[in-house]
DNA sequence: GATTTTCCATACGCCAGAGTATGGAAAATC
DNA sequence: GATTTTCCATACTCTGGCGTATGGAAAATC
């Protein structure tokens, strides 16, 4: 009944296989490509074997968005609230910018298309765990809890505005040098020593 | 032949109409919303007259997006190239999020379709222009080349990362004291004293 | 081993939007 | 005032994606 969950042999898909195939074409197309067809077609499927996993496209969307809303809160606390030292904090923070690339495909993705019945109140709750995330570290720097959120939703800012300019291809490229000598710079303003 | 560029009076359509309703749409709904059908219902006419003026759908965009551009463009040199104090200058740049709403919705719909063929080097332009404008306003304030540049880019970010907050309606209310409170706490981190 | 349940293939109907074809009215031109 | 151009309406076709209906094979259950 359950599927074996190992590779090669062709078994029996899952919700979560197609969740998760979903989330890989968001990271690469955009939400408005999730479609079901294309999707199954990816997966060597038919419509199908979907239509008897979920009731329709939004079901799955809803779904496979909730899966990634979970692993990116759970990463902020482990990878990111481990760190004692509040400037570190901070700082790798924007350095995950250009890590964990399929999360971070998704999230702009997400983002550019903000305005979606089913993504805004996702991103709504990511950004308010994030901006905090980050407020709570200014606060450990000595900022006063005001200065802190607003410091922080501007850190956010930046790096929200970093994706974009990353979508429009107008940051240089990202093993440079210069793109370094740029992340240095904002650090150095953002978080004070 | 040409058309009485009256008020009230029932006149044939131009291209340019199409252009500024086009525009319009993508502020309102978004460049994906952009159809033909649903346009020419707004205006009061049907598709007949639409495919004598244009060849296509992305005609329209095209020519839409490069007028929005020019506007955007003229804008810069006029409203903020005047004025003389760089401190003044750039302020000036960040309180310009609030005004023009159709320029900036449009703006805003344009960063969420940054990936479209015809809206990227749209917005690679219109970055170029904007960052190197602000840079020279911190080149004033005594910032040497490479520093005006990044930290210009930064503040781009700043902006970017507002309006994509701004979508998720993550940004206090326009009119709150508690956003002056913000947009005070940018500008002083931002530009210094 | 017969039956039920699980999972998927195939074949449909439906709809929105793109683009085409064609005709016709009104205005401009002669 | 006859003719040509402009501009638009109407009526199609075509495509992609959504969702449904139904049948069938394989696996699980009895």
């Amino acid at each position: 009944m359950h599927s074996i969950t190992n590779k090669k042999v062709r078994t029996t898909l899952t919700a979560k296989d197609w969740e998760r195939e979903a989330l890989e074409m968001i990271a690469g197309k955009g939400i408005s490509a999730l479609a079901v067809e294309p999707l199954a077609k990816r997966m060597g499927i038919t419509k199908g074997s979907f239509y008897w996993h979920f009731t329709n496209r939004d079901a799955l969307l809803k779904q496979a968005l909730l899966r990634w809303e979970k692993h990116d809160a759970r990463n902020l606390n482990t990878a990111l609230g481990a760190i004692a030292e509040p400037r570190e904090r901070l700082i790798s923070f924007f350095r995950r910018i250009t890590q964990e690339r399929l999360t971070h495909d998704v999230f702009s993705s997400l983002c550019a298309a903000a305005d979606h019945v089913l993504v805004e109140p996702i991103l709504e709750r990511v950004a308010k765990r994030r901006i905090n995330h980050v407020a709570t570290a200014y606060e450990d720097l000595g900022f006063e809890p005001q200065k802190a959120q607003h410091r922080a939703r501007m850190a956010y800012s930046v790096y929200l505005g970093f994706l974009q300019l990353q979508r429009q291809q107008q940051t240089p490229s990202i093993t440079s040098q210069e793109f370094e000598a740029y992340v240095e710079h904002t650090i150095a303003t953002l978080v004070p020593s």
